[in-house]
DNA sequence: ACAGAAGCTTA
DNA sequence: GTAAGCTTCTGTT
C-alpha cells in the first residue's frame, strides 16, 4: 500500500444490525431461512462497490475489506466487566444470518476480517492507522460515532445508504469538537447503549463546551475545581475515575496484532458467476438479475451455490412472509376547477383569467434560452427593455435562506415569458479546501450593477414581480435599494387559494399552473452535507436555475393577477397583503435586543434545577433512564412501576402527556410531578435559553426573526428562526425568559395588545346582544357568560363558575365540541354536552352563526372573514365524518381568527405613517397575533402610547365598522416581561 | 440524514 | 375543540 491508494473498510457488523432492523422480515421461500439482513447487506455492498470503483464520485478504491466483530468478549470486558453488559442476545432470526453474511462477503470477492478479543472498530482503527502511515487514504463505511475519532484529513467516513460523507468538518459540526477530541468527548458523555459510564448530567453539548474551555480531558480533570457551575463541577469531581475508565473503553486500539496487512486487501474484479451463485442460493431474484446484467453473467447457466447454515433454519419460517413494500403515492392534486364562468361572452375578468391560465399551461419552458449577462451594456439593454414592457420579474440568488445573513450572489430578470437573463455577481471558484476561493472572472462589478439595478427597482413606471418579495426586499434594502411598485406571486396565490393548496411556494405553483416542474434548488446547490451554497454553483447552471425562477414568476403573475379581479379579492391583496411586506421587512431588519447574560444565567439555573430533579427521579425509579424519552418513561412508569396507566398513543406507546402526569400527581404519586417539572425546565433550557443566543446577529447584536406571510390558513403570520411568537409567559419560571428581551439604551419597549379580540369579533359577526352590551360597558365577558348560563349574579361569583364559562367561550372560538370541552374541563362528555346545550339556549344567535358558517363552507368550499379574506376548506364535504367535523370546526374558527388577523394587519400597515405624522420615532419590532411590540425613546413613551392604541382600536375603519368597540392595553417597560 | 411522533411553548 | 414552530427521541434506508 502506497501514497495515492485508497482503502475502503466496511463496518460489517454495524451493517448487519442496521439492515436487520431497517428491513421487514424476509425469508427464503424454499425453506424459510431468514435473509433480510443478508439482502440489506448485499444491496449495500453492491451499490458501494459500484460507487467505489466509479471515478466521478471521488477517489476510487484500490483496497477493500469488510471487518466483523469476532465475538462479544473483548479486552474491554477485562477492563470493565459491565461493558456492553446491557446488550441483549441478538434476535433469533438474525443469528443464522451472521454466517450467511460472511459467505456473502466472500461471494463479492472481498476479504473478510475478524479477530478474537477485538472489536471490528479496533481492526478498523489499526488498518486506518496503517493506511495513513503509508500515505494512503482510507474511507470507513459506517456512520457509527464510535469511529469518528479516526477521522482525519486522510481518513473519512461514508454511509452509502444515505450517501453521506463524514470528514473533519462534519465531525466538528455534529459534535462541536474535532475528531481527535472525540475520545475525550465520549469519555465525558458515556454511552448508555454500550454501558459506558461517563459523567451523569453531561451530554455532548456540555462536554464540547468543557473541552473547548479546558483544551483536553486531562486538563479538564486536573482543573475541574475551576468549573463555575457547582452541580457540574461536583459531578465531574465525583466521577473522575469513571471518566478515565470510560476513556480507556472508548479509545480504539490502533495496534491490534493483525495477521493480514492492507496489501492483502487489494481490490479484485468481481467474479460474476460466483456472486450470482450465492445470490441465487439466497433466492434474491431482483438483485440476482441486476448483478447478472451488470457483470455480463448468464444467470440461467449458473447453479445456486450450496451454503451451509450453522443454525437450524427450518425453525423459522412458517410465520414469515415476504413483505413487498408498496408505495403507490396517490397523485390527487390536479388543479382545481376555477371559480369562473366560462360560458360568459365577452371579456369579463373571469374569462380573461381562464384564458391566461389555459395559455400558460401550454407554453413550454426552455432553460437553455436564458442569457448570462457579463457586460454592462447588455445589462442596460435589459433594463431598457423592462422600461419598455413596464413589467419585470426578478429573483435574487444569495448565500443563505436568512435574508439578514445572505450575501448577494446574482439576480435574474424576465421581461417576457421565455426571455430571462441572469447577472452573476458573487460566484466563487476553487472553494472548499482552499480558503474560500476567489471570484470567478468575468463577473460584473457589484457597485456598478447595483446602481443600474437601483434605477430599475425604484422606477415608478416598472412593476417589479417577485415570489416572496419580502425576502428580496430585506436583501436589497441592505444594499440601499428599495423596490416599488411591486407584486408578489406568493401573496397572490395566498389570497386566491388560501387553504386550497399545499402551500404557495414557487415550485408548487409552477407545477399547478404552468404544468412545469422547475429545476430543484437542491439539484444545483446540493442538499444536506453536499450543500455547496449558491456562490459555488457554476454560472451556466446558475443561469438555468435563476433564469427559470424569474421566467416562472412572470408567467405565474400573468395567471394569478387576473384572477384577483375575477374573484373579487383585489382589496384583500392590496390592503392586507401587499403593503404589509415592506412593513414586515423593516421589522425583521430592526430585530430585537436580547440580553445574552440573562439567558446564560438562566440556562445555568435551569441546568442545576433540572439536574437536581433528575437525581430525585433516578432515586425514585432506581435506574438512570433517559427522562426525555417518552418511550422509556412510559415503560418504567406504567410497565415496571405499575402506575395506573392511562391511555396509549396511536403508535401503541403509553401516553406520558403533562395532563396525564398531572392527574397522577393529583392522586398522590410523587414521580409524575417531578417529571412534569423536569420537562418544563428542559424545555425552557433547550428551546429558549440555549437556542436564542445562537440567533443573535453578529453585526447588529440583535435577534431578527422571520415572519412568514403566507404560512397559515387563517391569515395569521407565523414567526420562525427563531419563533418569537411562543416566548413563555404563562408562569413565573418561563416569564424570566421574557426579561432577556430588552430595549436599547435610552429606550423602552411598548407592548400593545388587543383585549379579547376574537370574542369581540364573535359578538360582532354573530350579532349577540348580551355580548355586545357587555363589551360596550367594559364588563367581564366570562362572568357575564356564566351569569347568563347558570343564572348566578356576577357579584361574588365562584371562580370555578367563571372558569367554566371562560372555557366555553374559548370553545366557541375553536368550533366547540363536547369532546374537547370535556377534556378541557376534566368533566364527562355528557356534562360538557349539557353545558353546550345550555349555552346555545341562552345564546341562540351563536348557534345560528355556527350553523350558517358550516352551511356556507359546505356550499362554497370556503368561508370569508369580515374583510373578505377567503379561507378554503376543500375537505369540508369529505365522506369521513371525523374529517368533515374537523373542517367544520376549523372553518368556524377561521372566520374569527382570520378577522382578528386582518384587523391587526390593517393596524400594522397604518402604524408607521401615523407615528411619522405625529413626529414620533417609535419602531415596531414584533407581532404576536394580537400584540405589537415597539421600541421607543424613553422621552417619547407618553406620546406614543395613545397613537398606537388609536390606530389599533380603529383599524377596522373605514372599511368596516364593528358593532363592538376594540380595546387595546399598552404598557412600557425596559423588558418584555414587564411591558406585557 | 431525515421524517414522524410526542411533547411543549404561544395566541 | 382553532392556529402555529421547535426540540428530543425513535425508527428507518
Amino acid at each position: 500500500m502506497k501514497k495515492g491508494d485508497h482503502l475502503f473498510l466496511v463496518d460489517g457488523s454495524g451493517y448487519i444490525f442496521r439492515a436487520y432492523h431497517a428491513l421487514p422480515p424476509l425469508a427464503r421461500k424454499s425453506d424459510g431461512l431468514p435473509t433480510n439482513a443478508v439482502l440489506g447487506f448485499c444491496n449495500m455492498v453492491w451499490k458501494l462497490m459500484r460507487d467505489a470503483r466509479n471515478t466521478d464520485v471521488g477517489h476510487p478504491a484500490t483496497h477493500f475489506a469488510v471487518i466483523f466483530d469476532y465475538s462479544s468478549k473483548t479486552f474491554r470486558n477485562d477492563l470493565y466487566p459491565e461493558y456492553k453488559a446491557n446488550r441483549s442476545a441478538p434476535p433469533e432470526d438474525l443469528v443464522p444470518q451472521f454466517g450467511l453474511i460472511r459467505h456473502a462477503t466472500h461471494a463479492f470477492n472481498l476479504p473478510c476480517v475478524e479477530m478474537e478479543g477485538y472489536e471490528a472498530d479496533d481492526l478498523i482503527a489499526t488498518y486506518c492507522h496503517m493506511a495513513e502511515e503509508a500515505g494512503a487514504d482510507a474511507t470507513i463505511i459506517s456512520s457509527d460515532k464510535d469511529l469518528m475519532q479516526l477521522v482525519s484529513p486522510s481518513v473519512s467516513m461514508y454511509d452509502p445508504m444515505k450517501d453521506h460523507q463524514i470528514g473533519v468538518p462534519e465531525v466538528v459540526e455534529r459534535w462541536g469538537v474535532p475528531p481527535e477530541k472525540m475520545i475525550d468527548l465520549q469519555a465525558l458523555t458515556g454511552d448508555s447503549v454500550d454501558n459506558i459510564p461517563g459523567v451523569p448530567g453531561i451530554g455532548p453539548k456540555t462536554a464540547a463546551l468543557l473541552l473547548e474551555q479546558f483544551g483536553d480531558l486531562d486538563t479538564l480533570l486536573a482543573r475541574a475545581g475551576e468549573i463555575k457551575q457547582p452541580k457540574r463541577r461536583q459531578s465531574i469531581l465525583e466521577n473522575t475515575d469513571k471518566v478515565r475508565l470510560s476513556r480507556q473503553l472508548v479509545t480504539l486500539k490502533r495496534d491490534v496484532p493483525i495477521t493480514e496487512t492492507p496489501d492483502d486487501f487489494l481490490l479484485e474484479p468481481s467474479n460474476g458467476p460466483k456472486l450470482v451463485a450465492f445470490l441465487k442460493a439466497m433466492e434474491f431474484t431482483t438483485l440476482t438479475r441486476r448483478v447478472a446484467e451488470a457483470t455480463g453473467t448468464d444467470a440461467a447457466q449458473v447453479e445456486a451455490a450450496f451454503i451451509p447454515v450453522e443454525h437450524g433454519a427450518s425453525a423459522h419460517g412458517p410465520d414469515m412472509e415476504i413483505v413487498s413494500s408498496q408505495t403507490d403515492d396517490k397523485v390527487q392534486d390536479t388543479p382545481e376547477k376555477q371559480d369562473t364562468d366560462e360560458k360568459d361572452e365577452g371579456d369579463t375578468p373571469a374569462r380573461l383569467a381562464a384564458q391566461r391560465a389555459r395559455a400558460a399551461a401550454t407554453e413550454k419552458i426552455d432553460v437553455e434560452a436564458y442569457i448570462t449577462i457579463t457586460d454592462l451594456q447588455t445589462l442596460k439593454d435589459w433594463i431598457d427593455e423592462a422600461f419598455e414592457t413596464g413589467i419585470v420579474a426578478f429573483d435574487t440568488e444569495t448565500t443563505s435562506l436568512d435574508p439578514m445573513q445572505a450575501e448577494l450572489v446574482g439576480f435574474s430578470l424576465a421581461t417576457r415569458p421565455g426571455r430571462a437573463a441572469y447577472v452573476p455577481l458573487g460566484h466563487r471558484q476553487g472553494a472548499g479546501d482552499l480558503l474560500g476561493g476567489g471570484l470567478v472572472e468575468g463577473q460584473l462589478p457589484m457597485r456598478e450593477v447595483l446602481a443600474q439595478l437601483k434605477r430599475l427597482m425604484e422606477a415608478p413606471s416598472v412593476l417589479k414581480v417577485a415570489q416572496n418579495l419580502k425576502y428580496d426586499l430585506v436583501v436589497m434594502n441592505r444594499h440601499g435599494i428599495d423596490i416599488a411598485p411591486y407584486d408578489d406571486t406568493m401573496l397572490l396565490s395566498y389570497v386566491l387559494d388560501g387553504g386550497a393548496a399545499r402551500g404557495h411556494g414557487m415550485d408548487f405553483l409552477s407545477e399547478k399552473w404552468l404544468g412545469h416542474k422547475p429545476i430543484a434548488f437542491g439539484d444545483v446547490a446540493g442538499t444536506g452535507k453536499k450543500f455547496i451554497g449558491f456562490e459555488n454553483v457554476a454560472i451556466d447552471k446558475a443561469t438555468h436555475y435563476a433564469g427559470e425562477d424569474a421566467d416562472v414568476t412572470l408567467r405565474l403573475w400573468q395567471v394569478l393577477k387576473p384572477r384577483l379581479a375575477a374573484t373579487g379579492l383585489v382589496s384583500v391583496y392590496e390592503r392586507l397583503e401587499r403593503p404589509l411586506a415592506p412593513v414586515l421587512a423593516r421589522m425583521e431588519q430592526r430585530g430585537i435586543l436580547v440580553d445574552r447574560q440573562i439567558l446564560s444565567r438562566l440556562s445555568g439555573e435551569l441546568a442545576q434545577n433540572a439536574a437536581a430533579i433528575e437525581e430525585e427521579i433516578y432515586a425514585l425509579i432506581g435506574e438512570r433512564i433517559n427522562i426525555g424519552s417518552p418511550k422509556q418513561l412510559g415503560d418504567i412508569l406504567f410497565g415496571r412501576m405499575g402506575l395506573p396507566g392511562g391511555s396509549k398513543t396511536k403508535t401503541g406507546q403509553w401516553s406520558t402527556s403533562a395532563q396525564l402526569l398531572e392527574d397522577l400527581a393529583a392522586e398522590g404519586h410523587e414521580l409524575p410531578r417531578k417529571i412534569v417539572d423536569w420537562r418544563q425546565l428542559a424545555k425552557l433550557k433547550s428551546t429558549y435559553t440555549d437556542a436564542l443566543p445562537g440567533f443573535i446577529h453578529p453585526e447588529t447584536g440583535r435577534v431578527h426573526t422571520n415572519f412568514a406571510m403566507a404560512a397559515t390558513t387563517t391569515g395569521r403570520l407565523s414567526s420562525s428562526d427563531p419563533n418569537l411568537q411562543n416566548i413563555p409567559v404563562r408562569n413565573a419560571e418561563g416569564r424570566k425568559i421574557r426579561t432577556a428581551f430588552i430595549a436599547d439604551k435610552g429606550h423602552k419597549l411598548i407592548s400593545a395588545d388587543y383585549s379579547q379580540i376574537e370574542l369581540r369579533v364573535l359578538a360582532h359577526v354573530a350579532d349577540i346582544a348580551q355580548l355586545k352590551q357587555a363589551f360596550a360597558e367594559g364588563a367581564d365577558i366570562h362572568a357575564i357568560t356564566a351569569s347568563e348560563m347558570f343564572g348566578v349574579p356576577v357579584e361574588n361569583m365562584p371562580s370555578e363558575t367563571r372558569r367554566r364559562a371562560k372555557a366555553i367561550n374559548f370553545g366557541i372560538i375553536y368550533g366547540i365540541s363536547a369532546f374537547g370541552l370535556a377534556n378541557q374541563l376534566s368533566i364527562s362528555r355528557e356534562e360538557a354536552g349539557a353545558y353546550i346545550k345550555k349555552y346555545f339556549e341562552r345564546f341562540p344567535g351563536i348557534r345560528d352563526y355556527i350553523e350558517e358558517t358550516k352551511a356556507t363552507a359546505r356550499e362554497l368550499g370556503y368561508v370569508e372573514t369580515v374583510f373578505g379574506r377567503r379561507i378554503h376548506y376543500p375537505e369540508i364535504r369529505a365522506p369521513n365524518a371525523a374529517v368533515r367535523a374537523f373542517n367544520e370546526r376549523a372553518s368556524i374558527n377561521a372566520r374569527l381568527q382570520g378577522t382578528a388577523a386582518d384587523i391587526i394587519r390593517r393596524a400594522m400597515v397604518r402604524i408607521e405613517p401615523a407615528l411619522e405624522k405625529a413626529g414620533l420615532s417609535a419602531r415596531m419590532l414584533l407581532q404576536v397575533h394580537d400584540e405589537l411590540i415597539f421600541e421607543v425613546a424613553e422621552d417619547e413613551v407618553e406620546a406614543t402610547i395613545p397613537v398606537i392604541c388609536n390606530v389599533m382600536e380603529n383599524a377596522p375603519m373605514p372599511a368596516r365598522t364593528l358593532s363592538v368597540p376594540l380595546k387595546v392595553d399598552a404598557r412600557a417597560a425596559h423588558n418584555w416581561d414587564e411591558a406585557h
